[in-house]
Parts: C-alpha cells; structure tokens; sequence
RNA sequence: GGGCGAGUGGUGGAAUGGCAGACACGCUAGCCUUAGGAGCUAGUGCCGCAAGGCGUGCGAGUUCAACUCUCGCCUCGCCCA
C-alpha cells in the first residue's frame, strides 16, 4: 500500500472554519514565534512567587534524544508552563552534562575527538528539546566541559580541600580495564563498570577522595524533610548503611590487639573463632610458621577474585587457619584466627569475630571446619527448656532476626534482649570495663573523584617536591584542560595528561621550583553537584553562583528525572550542597525540595535466541538470565529471519539494538502536540511504558476532534460570554449540565497537574471535549455556555499541547487577549457552578445494588432512606423482611440490610 | 536471602472503604466518501435467548459495604546482597 504524506492527502486550503489540522505549519509557526517574543526568558527581579523546575542534567550523546527522554522532558513542562500561567515566576533551564566517561567513550567509538562532538550532540539535542515545544531559558544554557564553568568546579574543589573534605591516598581501586579509569564505588554494579559493563579488577593507585563518610548522618536525617519517592530515599539509606554496634578489642595470645566490628555485642559469649579479611595487615605476623605456606596461597587466590565472587552467600565457603589463636575478652576463651575471602578489608575494620550459633554464613563456615558452636541467644519463640541440637535442627531456633535473650553468657545470662535492651547493657559494660566501646559503622565509603581520563575537569593540585600537595591558587583558575590530538586513556593507569609536558611541568606556587601538576581529572559527578546552583547567574564571573538569587530560586521546588540515579548523582550533590552551606554560601541544606522519577519508555524488539541462529554454539549450563541468550534482530534481519522463532520482547530503547523512537519521527507524522498528549496519556508518570503507534493515532485524533470542534465554533464564539452564560444556564438544564462539566474540568487538570496526574488530566479534557460534541450537536443555538467552554479548554490545553492552543487562541475572536496562551490566566472555577444539583444514587439491599435513582444532591439522610424504602424494586425485594439497620453515604447510597 | 513496588477486560489504564472497568487503543456493524491511515453513529468484561448470575493473582479475615484495610501464599519488576 502507498503511504501518502498528510499534506497529499488533503489538497484543500480553506478559509478558517474549514481548514485541516496542519500541525506541521503550526508547530514550526509557534515555535518561531515564541523565540522572536524570548517568551520563556526568567526574570530575576520580581514580587511574585517563583518555582524553579529542573530535568536531570543530560549528557548530549550521539543517539540524540528518543521519545523516553521526552517522557522527562514533557512533563516537568507542562509543569512549569502551568506554573507560569498561574502567576509564578519560573525558572525551567537546561544545559549538558558534557565532561565525563559516557561522552568521552563516545567519542572514542566514532574515532573522533569530545571537543568536536560534544557541541555536535549539544546542537541536536537544542534542535529535539525545541522540535517538542519544551520551554526552556536558553539564555541560561550551560555546559560543563566549558572551562567558564569548570573552573568553578575546581574551585569548589579546592573549596573542599579546604575544609579538609578532600584527600589523596593509596587505596585498591574500582578500575576497568576497558575505561582503563578507576570508578567509585557507586559506578560499579554487579561487579561490572556502569558504562560498559566489564567486570571491574581491584588496584592499587594513589587517589582522590571526597570525604562524603563525614556527612553521613546529615545525609540520613535531612531525608525526612524533603518529598521524595520513599523508594529513594530507602535506597539512600541503604547505601549509607549506618549500623550501630560496638569495636571490641580482641588480643592474639602474643598481645597482638586485634579489633573488630560488630552490630551484636551481645552475641560475644558465642563468639568461637575469629576470621580476618585475606589482606588484613595483622595477617602476615599472626601466621604461624608451619601455616605460611597455606596462607600465602590463599591470599594470593583470594585477590585474584572479585568482590562479588568472593561475597556470593551460594558461593561454598572457603578459608585458612593461620595457626593463630586470640583470646575472647568476655570470658577468655582461646579461639582460632583463620583468614576467609567473604570477610572485605574494606568494611568495618576487616576481621570480625564469628558467632556460628547466630549468624548464617558464620554458621556455614564452622559447619565446613568443624569449629565449636556456641548458642547464647534464646529464641523468642522457643520453649523454655529448649535443648539445641547441633546435629539436627540447627537453623530452627537458632538464626534470629530478633532480639532473643542471652544464655551461656556469665553474669549476662538472662539478659532480656526485647527492643536491643541486652546490647545496650553489653555496650555500657564493654565500655566500662575497657573491653571496648559503642561504634557506629557505614556501608557508605568515600567518594571517589579521581579519574585517569582526559575529558574531565583537571584537579587543581600541584606537587611539589618540597612542600608535597599544594592546591592551585584561586586565581590561576581554571587550570585549563589543554588541546591534544591523542587523547585515548592508556592501559598503564596514568592519565593522558600525564604525557603532556606543558601541562603537567610547572611550579609551586609556594616555594617556586619546579614542580607537577596532578593529572587526573574529576568524574563527570562532580560536575553535575552544583548545575542547579549555575543556573541562577550562568554568567557570572566572579562567583560560581549569585548567592542572592541561589537563595531567592533554591531549593528546586521540582526535579525530575530517571531513578538509576538514586545513589550517585543524588547523594553527590546533596553532599555538595550541605557543604556549601556549612561554608556560608548558600541558606539552605537540601537541593531538591521535591523529586520525581518518570518510568521508562520501552520498545518491543524482536530477539533471537543464540543457539536459533548458531547451532554449533555450546548449550548454556545453569539457570542463567534468559535475556543473556536473546540477542536483538535489527530491522533488516527480522524478513529473513523465521517468524516464528521471533521472540517480541519490551526492552529499553537504545541505540545498539537499533530499536529507538525519536520525537523527530513522531513530530513529522504526528505532531509534537500529539507526541506530547500521547506520553502524558498513556500512563501513570511513574510507570514504565511499552511504545505504542496505535496510541500516539488516538492522541493524534483527540487533538483533530478539538482543532474542528473550535475551528467549526468560532464564528459563534461570543466574547460577551460572562455576562450571559449564567441567562442561558438557568434556562436550559444541559447547558447547565456544560457549565458544570467546564467548571469540574477546570478544578480536575488543575489538581491531577499539581499531582503529577496528567493521564488522567488529560482524560478529562478528552471527556469535557466529547461532552461539547454532544451539546453543540443537540443546541447549535446555545452559543454562551460553548463559548466559556471554548475559552477555558484552549487555557487547559495549553500547557500540554502549547502549539495548537496558541494556534486556536490566535483565532479566537475575542478582543484584548495576549498573543501567548501562556501569558494568560489560568482559569478559575466557581465552585458553586460546578456543583451537581441532582445525583443517581445506589440502593443497595445487604450490599448488593438493587435499584438507582436520581435525587436531589441536597437531599439529606433521612430523605434518602425514605426515598430508597419507597422505591419498587427494594419494596419487591425486601418482601416484608425486616429492616435491620439502613446505612445512608449522604449523595452516594442507601444500604439496608435485612436479617 | 533482604528491602521496596506492582498484579483490574483482547491492550494501556480509571476508581477520598460506597455504582469496578472512566478515558483511550483495538475490534464489530452501519453511515459518509472516487478513495481511506480521514470523519461520524452504535456496540464491545465474562456466562446466558432472557430474567439473572459471575467477576479486580490465590486463600483467609475486618466491615452494612473491600480493587482499596489486615494476615498468609503465588507471580512479576526494581534495588541491595
């Protein structure tokens, strides 16, 4: 079948009443107008209340934008648009997050340079965002590769050194042999880089570390005050991982103090061995000769591993007695130290004691090594002459995730252990007694800023041979990333700029000799930690931020964007604002007053599965991921490839499955305005989403059904509607009946927008829009209550579909009316005229519904109830049967119930 | 294994404890049209000719009344391990 291009399909060029819905014309026509007019250009000076609406700062990628970035974009739009009509001053800016591995990688698999094609992607993405009619200040544009802006994120750096929050130390690192950089810890998932997915390897390099473990509790308290997804924030909590415990100092039988973590002082009595993590320092002199040989090997196996192999709860437990023993301090007890890999130098303090009566995996590991085990917490639940038996039912009263009370434990036997009462009371006595103290521990470790990458922001330090680190002064700010051809990391795990001996030699600015510049460059994180502060005064030269418009326009009263960014952007730049508020700099301690995660736009991909196409390829053991097997079918491959072994599957859209929607596309059938209508509609904002055309058709329908439905009106639009529409209400029930529905409509998308509800926002229009079909069907002659309804649905409509309500306004013969939808008012309702004055309500006879009727909205209880018991059907139903109790919801129902 | 969230027509989804399925998509029939990827009208949860009955993952419970609240289970998703 031909496809034929829309404007083919209708010639004709009428006058206004007749003429099609040329979104295309329109589109571009408004789009021009609103930047001629600089319409959503923020003014800083002001008395009104102002809203600051900010999306996740995007890295311009070469894919350009799919219509799942648009599912950000749309709504933090319709949002501000809102906003602005209801009298705010709105701040809705956007820039690039343009430093950092995901653009750098990028331009290394075009096998061009980041300098070309970041401006290159940064172009697309202006020409997308503007193509859907976001409404962005573009005055205010930013772009944190540009040293305008990097510089500032030096000197926030240095403002970190400062305050001692930055350090450097040697440390085993994240690193990716195919980024050939180390990541912090939050970039690692599942043991595998977050950007390409290798499986990370531990090394050792001098690093850079933002003490982010010191801000630890604020950033777990300050959670209560702001309104985010409680999903969120868990996660946060998560990450942070506090726990509370106690340090217990351990000492081999030599004196060798040993201490160790843990969150269950009062499972010490139980304590039977003591295990260290395989590069625990102590572990070299504890060994005993005739055990060495075994250790070694051991250790050397364990740091072959990864951190997720080694910590797998499936995995078998392994370990090694080192021949050492240490003395349990609660009651003296000689018990053997052994080295384990599931015990991580990098948590806690890297040896703890083991308690295989109450802990799983310790439980495991004394099972496998016939170490003693020793019961000492009662179960909640268990009788009290309950007799363990080893051999048997371990595991029944055993592992408790309550507290139990204490037994087997000396003077603490009987302790009660309800609410942690019998860990407090060991805490206080290991105190006392010097035998240790209470301790809090984090999961959270510091952040790692250090990269051994070009595209970055160079870290402002000097070394100097005699004076050691000294921070870049302030005023040769920026230390600027210099221009080099060669810009590819090196597998070495030195920066590129290392090699550049213009950069890297220069002198101390304490001393004056020569001296080195540091080399490594920030993660792209750092960047985005203070975007939001930039854009208050994206020009200013002297400050990163005007601190009198950060503390007019801060907090964000609204952020949105993806969730995968709840434990690292998110807590970054929480970290960074509670600092510069502790330096005086900004009022307030929380960016983000308010945070929204828009759900995923899927695409339905064909797959193949591995073996389908290669059958030579080895079976896959296991029960591994299904998904691992399937491997997407692009376009030109689906024909020849059997159909029936296709396997459709929602999978996110990107660019290597050659399975993404653009808005381009979607603008150049349908419209933006559909495309817009389209994603607000088809569901809840939270919620993932699989791509539908058929959907983007409805939405596409909806909007002609308005663009004929005015355009058919207005020449008995009556811009005098105000003074008559009351008149021709109060004579005729159904216009009545649409003054209702305008005002109910009004009060509906102004909520469901405030809500975050747009599907249904827009649903209700669709609804106000058919209930119009219908009256101005059956009342051509009632051009008052249209005409309130025409004016007010083109102000509800704006926000979502800007174009064609500017398009319709435009037309409208109304005099005194602004050139923009979104200059005008939003409309009020009166909550008297969209008040019902009749109701259907529900008889219902023990809960089931018997019977309808339409009563007076007014009508009270009593009424009700005489009205239900007298209607036919109840009077048949009920048969004489007494009426035990009648229930009556006012405006509602009448339940009786018989018996 | 732990935490969080979700299971409603053929599909996306709607419903302050008070009429389950709004609004759409799709489908069916009809109208209009040289044409339809346009538009309009009607229908569309399931069973039943009908009256009526049954229906929100499964099973209990609370209530006059449960998609909604409580408990247990199953399935799926996400995060952490």
């Amino acid at each position: 079948m031909i496809r034929l291009p829309h404007f083919m399909v209708f010639p004709r060029e009428h006058n206004m009443s007749d003429r099609h819905y040329d979104f295309n014309e329109i589109e571009k026509k408004w789009q021009s107008k609103w930047k001629q007019a600089d319409l959503f250009r923020t003014e800083d000076s002001t008395d009104k209340p102002k809203f600051y609406g900010l999306d996740f700062f995007p890295y311009p990628s070469g894919a350009g934008l799919s219509v799942g970035h648009c599912r950000n974009y749309i709504p933090t739009d319709v949002a501000c648009r809102y906003r602005r009509m209801k009298g705010y001053n709105v701040l809705h800016p956007m820039g690039w997050d343009a430093f950092g591995l995901p653009a750098e990688n990028e331009a290394i698999n075009k096998k061009s340079h980041p300098k070309k094609t970041v401006p290159e992607y940064v172009a697309t993405y202006k020409r997308q965002m503007d193509l859907v009619g976001i409404g962005y200040d573009w005055s205010r544009e930013i772009n944190s590769s540009h040293p305008d802006y990097y510089k500032w994120t030096q000197w926030i750096f240095l403002l970190l050194y400062k305050r001692g929050l930055a350090y450097r130390s040697l440390a085993p690192a994240n690193w990716c042999p195919t980024c050939a950089t180390v990541l912090a810890n939050e970039e690692v998932a599942d043991g595998r880089c977050w950007r390409c997915d290798s499986y990370i390897e531990k090394k050792d390099l001098p690093q850079w570390f933002f003490k982010i473990t010191a801000y630890a509790d604020r950033l777990i308290d300050d959670l209560d005050a702001i309104d985010w997804p409680e999903s969120i924030k868990a996660m946060q909590r998560n990450w942070i991982g506090r726990s509370e415990g106690a340090d217990v100092v351990f000492h081999s039988e030599h004196g060798d103090e040993i201490t160790v973590y843990t969150t269950r002082p009062d499972t010490l009595w139980g304590a039977t061995f003591m295990v260290l993590a395989p590069e625990h320092p102590l572990v070299e002199k504890l060994t005993t000769a005739d055990k060495k040989a075994e250790v070694d090997a051991y250790r050397k196996k364990a740091q072959r591993q990864s951190a997720i192999e080694r910590q797998s709860t499936d995995k078998e437990k392994t370990g090694v007695f080192t021949g050492a023993y240490a003395i349990n301090p609660v009651n003296n007890e000689k018990i053997p130290i052994w080295i384990a890999d599931y015990i991580m130098m990098g948590y806690g303090t890297g040896a703890i004691m083991a308690v295989p009566a109450h802990d799983e995996r310790d439980f495991a590991f004394a099972r496998k090594f016939g170490i003693k085990i020793v019961p000492v917490i009662r179960h909640p639940q268990a009788p009290a002459d309950y007799e363990i038996d080893e051999a048997e039912d371990f595991g029944g009263f055993t592992f408790h995730p309550e507290y139990g009370d204490m037994f087997n434990s000396g003077e603490f036997t009987g302790a009660l252990g309800a609410n942690g009462c019998a860990k407090k009371k060991v805490t206080g006595w290991l105190a006392e007694t010097g035998r240790g103290k209470a301790a809090v521990n984090y999961k959270l470790r510091d952040w790692l800023i250090s990269r051994q990458r070009y595209w970055g922001a160079p870290i402002p330090m000097i070394h100097c041979p005699k004076c050691g680190e000294v921070p870049v002064p302030e005023s040769d700010l920026p230390v600027v990333l210099p221009d080099v051809e060669r810009y590819q990391p090196s597998a070495s795990g030195e920066s590129p700029l290392a090699n550049i001996s213009e950069f890297v030699d220069t002198t101390c600015p304490k001393c004056g000799c020569a001296a080195k510049r540091e080399t490594d460059t920030m993660g792209g994180f750092a960047c985005s930690s203070w975007y939001f502060l930039r854009f208050v005064s994206p020009h200013l030269d002297s400050e990163p931020f005007d601190k009198t418009l950060a503390a007019y326009w801060l907090p964000v009263d609204l952020y949105v964007g993806g969730a995968e960014h709840a434990v690292m952007h998110l807590l970054y730049a929480r970290f960074w604002t509670k600092v510069l508020h502790d330096e005086g700099l900004i009022p307030f301690v929380e960016p983000f007053a308010k945070l929204m995660n828009q759900g995923m736009v899927l695409a339905n991909t064909p797959h193949r599965t591995m073996e389908a196409l290669d059958p030579s390829s080895p079976e896959d053991e296991g029960d591994e991921e299904a998904d691992h097997d399937l491997i997407p079918l692009f376009p030109e491959q689906l024909d020849s490839y059997p159909a029936d072994k296709v396997i459709w599957k929602y999978v996110k859209m990107s660019k290597s499955k050659r399975n993404v929607i653009t808005p381009d596309a979607m603008a150049e059938e349908f419209g933006a305005d559909s495309l817009r209508t389209y994603e607000l509609f088809v569901a809840p904002f939270e919620d993932a989403i699989g791509w539908s055309e058929e959907g983007m058709k409805g939405a596409h329908r909806f909007l002609g059904r308005v663009w004929r439905l005015i355009n058919d009106w207005n020449e008995r639009f009556d811009a005098d509607w105000r003074e008559n529409v009351s008149d021709e209400a109060a004579v005729d029930p159904k216009a009545k009946a649409l003054r209702r529905k305008t005002h109910r409509t009004i009060e509906k998308v102004s909520r469901d927008i405030e809500d975050f509800a747009f599907n249904t926002a827009v649903a209700a229009l669709m609804e106000m829009v058919n209930e119009m079909y219908a009256f101005a069907a059956a009342s051509p002659d009632k051009p008052y209550v249209m005409s309130e309804a025409i004016e007010n649905l083109i102000l509800l409509l704006s926000p979502i579909v800007p174009h064609i309500a500017d398009e319709l306004w435009a037309g409208l013969p109304k005099p005194n009316k602004k050139d923009y939808t979104l200059l005008e008012r939003w409309p009020s309702y009166d909550p008297e005229v969209a008040k019902a004055d009749e109701v259907e309500i529900v008889i219902q006879i023990k809960g089931k519904i018997r019977d309808k009727i339409t009563i007076p909205a007014d009508a009270d209880e009593k009424t009700m109830e005489q009205l239900a018991l007298a209607s036919e059907k109840v009077k048949a139903d009920l048969d004489g049967k007494a009426v035990r109790k009648v229930i009556v919801v006012k405006g509602k129902l009448v339940n009786i119930v018989v018996g």
